[in-house]
DNA sequence: GCCAACGTTGGC
DNA sequence: GCCAACGTTGGC
């Protein structure tokens, strides 16, 4: 089981998007590393949603209901994308100040490449994240 | 194959 | 709205 993080920016597509839709295709990317990433999604990986732009926080937990395809909205199969299904709203959304402030993070992607759409996430980051989103 | 110019992302 | 960081493009 591997975990990640995509972001969205919500007047685009909020993470209530993904609940009223109940599973969508995650499209758009058009970066190789993000899209590299997307390929290396398993079914059943669990991937935080983060809100950029606007909320600057991860507000929620996906997982991948259909790994890797060619995106349908994108000439010929150099793009992919996943289908992404809702599990869980984090009872605290955990924003990126938390995290900057959390030295135990500080080498998470998000901190680092904070322009990368799609992130791999450690699993002692996962865990640590949720814990935050537990305790407020 | 290098690198300057340009476009995009995303935090502030 | 600005701008830094980064990826991509295109001329050489």
């Amino acid at each position: 089981m591997n975990y990640w993080l995509v972001k969205s920016e919500p007047y685009v597509y909020s993470y209530s998007d993904l609940v009223r839709d109940k599973q969508t295709f995650w499209d758009g990317v058009r970066n190789y590393a993000a899209r590299n990433n997307l390929r290396a999604m398993k079914k059943g990986d669990q991937v935080f949603f983060y809100h950029s732009n606007e909320g600057l926080a991860i507000v929620g937990i996906a997982k991948v209901a259909k790994e890797a395809y060619p995106d349908p909205t994108a000439e010929g199969d150099t793009w992919s994308v996943v289908d992404l299904k809702p599990v869980r709203k984090l009872k605290n959304p955990v924003t990126l100040d938390r995290i900057k402030a959390e030295k135990s993070l500080a080498a998470m992607e998000l901190v680092v490449n904070s322009r990368l759409s799609v992130q791999k996430v450690g699993e002692k980051e996962w865990n640590t994240i949720l814990k935050i989103a537990e305790e407020g």
